[in-house]
DNA sequence: CTGAAAGCGCTAACAT
DNA sequence: ATGTTAGCGCTTTCAG
């Protein structure tokens, strides 16, 4: 069953006209009498015409539709990112098709596939935590295609990149953690492909560092999924605790990592912050009422999405070729709460 | 700046064949040669050919997208929905344009008209909140866009509608807090505009039916915006809680409601369940990592997506108008956690 | 001020 | 087996 919408032309046929001056009339052009324009507008609002976005496409090759790539949606970072480019988008007149990777490279080379031959006018990808070879978005980026990266940019590609001071984010959450007396600090690390990885573990290093911590490199684990899967935190976690020099507190880099491991100490009955702190990245809404409540490292999400959205935009709309691209850095914040409580306190 | 895609005409002229054979070697026809189409096809692989999914959608007359209405993405149980559509909608070679009211009427009737404009063949719905008025969905429904609603169905509309049995559902939690010795066991529900909040009360009357304990208006809050903004929730409970007959049990009807009753009782230091014990709708994937770990009703939301575009997606494809609709209803699940446990035992 | 015609990329009669 | 043409809905020269 197919719903027919009315077109131009209907209403020239209608009104006794030609359609390319109904389609002048419409779009309000100056060679177009009064008359035939009041005449044509009310009978265009009367039979509720509405332009075929379709053929507009089709005539200027463009869409106004704008892709998305991100690892997963059901996922609070990323929701609400997803909320921060619709914003901007919808003002714009762009519509966004979103892809997910579910942190996999082959998913990510056939979504990004299938939204460029849709012709969509521009591309947001956050990399998936598989994701090394970058052929599939460098060959579209050279055939034009306007592309923004956030949250897990790449070097690779020269194009704009928002992103947060996941180093400062990262030092300053170790430091809390190292102020509040715990000596050995492990970090729970995402794929050591991402950005966000190097960068958060970079900071690591340098709250440890400004705390007189010696760094170690067996208390880094790596999840490759970035802790979509429990189990690979769970073995991450098993080799922590199983080592001769036990971490009495955790780093997290990545939301998933940072409540599958708190799912990994209730299921483990390892009590926290009493028997190991935690503190992670992460930018669920629920940090307050878990048990214990979550120290996290939290990032402005929405805004990452309308910065990246307006660059992306920027791109498109671009009469020439862009070659000054810049790379935005917006702040996160850490929030203590009880899961990262000074160990002298507690006992 | 645009990036230029290769289209059939290229090919063509660098064969020397002409557009139609073109095409017609593409799509395998059987009026042409081996070699021909063996030449066609090394050729259009060679240089990455692409169909134009614009020109084929204006001819076509169909996009091959479809358009979902939810409230918020940022929500659970609707971003496993649409995980769950995306996986059928990927499958039928259908993209989704996904757009949010944030449980306003305005906002859902834009979104509707956008959805309608950029030429959807067909709407997948889950009203909002606020939403009494059907005339938006009801009118292009009239003129034979296919719709299917998911959760959030209406009456009034005939159609596909796919929901979980909010009746059993909501009598089974109610039930089990009758059964553990609640004695005041209050409703949190959702506006009274939805379907979901008619049929969860309902299941609610009868929970308590089935244990002898009476109907009591006074106990049943409702929230507008389905506990999207805090102070409703609040508002609410203070209500609740500020009346001679104080409940001892809160059953709440939403993912936002629950969560943000919990929040509620953290911030007023009351205990669940020993001062008051809760058990509520919810899709969130941590329900067990809060203080205390929350006992909910939790929707196959996954499958409730599968089914919805299933559906959609046989009526967009469908020769002849579809006469005949469906309601498919699928099995919620109950959890007993910690937030409702039994009356007598805790003290 | 208005109309006729071409063209965006593709398919499908209708030739040949 | 292949080419020619028209047309999907719209805009935009180019002619009046």
């Amino acid at each position: 069953m197919k719903f027919e919408a009315v077109t131009i032309k209907d209403i020239a046929k209608a009104l006794g006209l030609s359609t390319s001056t109904v389609s002048r009339a419409l779009r309000d052009s100056y060679e177009i009498s009064p008359e035939t324009k009041k005449l044509v507008l009310e009978y265009a609002e009367k039979i509720n015409y509405r332009p075929n976005p379709i053929a507009l496409s089709l005539k200027e090759k463009r869409s106004r539709s704008i892709g998305i790539i991100v690892c997963e949606i059901a996922n609070s970072f990323f929701s609400q990112i997803i909320n921060g480019i619709e914003s901007i988008a919808y003002d714009k007149g762009y519509n966004v098709i979103i892809a997910q990777s579910h942190e996999s490279y082959d998913r990510e080379l056939i979504n990004v596939q299938y939204l460029a031959s849709r012709s969509i006018d521009g591309l947001l990808v956050s990399v998936s935590s598989e994701t090394k070879d970058l052929e599939h978005l460098q060959s579209l980026h050279a055939r034009g295609l306007p592309i923004v990266f956030f949250d897990r940019i790449v070097e690779d590609i020269d194009t704009h990149k928002v992103t947060v001071d996941n180093f400062k984010g990262a030092a300053e959450a170790t430091a809390h953690l190292a102020a509040t007396g715990h000596k050995h600090i492990a970090a729970l690390a995402n794929s050591e492909y991402l950005s966000i990885t190097r960068e958060r573990l970079a900071g690591y290093k340098e709250g440890l560092a400004q705390h007189g911590l010696p760094y170690d490199e067996s208390l880094v684990k790596y999840c490759p999924h970035g802790g979509l899967i429990y189990e690979e935190v769970e073995q991450a976690m098993d080799e922590l605790l199983s080592q001769k020099k036990k971490p009495d507190a955790i780093f997290a880099t990545a939301d998933k990592l940072t409540t599958n491991c708190l799912r990994y100490f209730k299921a483990r009955n390892i009590r926290v912050p009493e028997d190991i702190a935690l503190l992670g990245f992460s930018n669920i809404d629920l940090t307050e009422l878990l048990s214990p409540s979550l120290s996290v490292v939290r990032q402005p999400a929405f805004e990452i999405g309308q910065v990246a959205t307006n660059l992306l935009v920027d791109l498109i709309e671009s009469k020439r070729p862009v070659k000054d691209f810049e790379t935005q850095v917006l702040q996160p914040h850490l929030f203590i709460r009880e899961s990262s409580l000074k160990k002298t306190k507690k006992k």
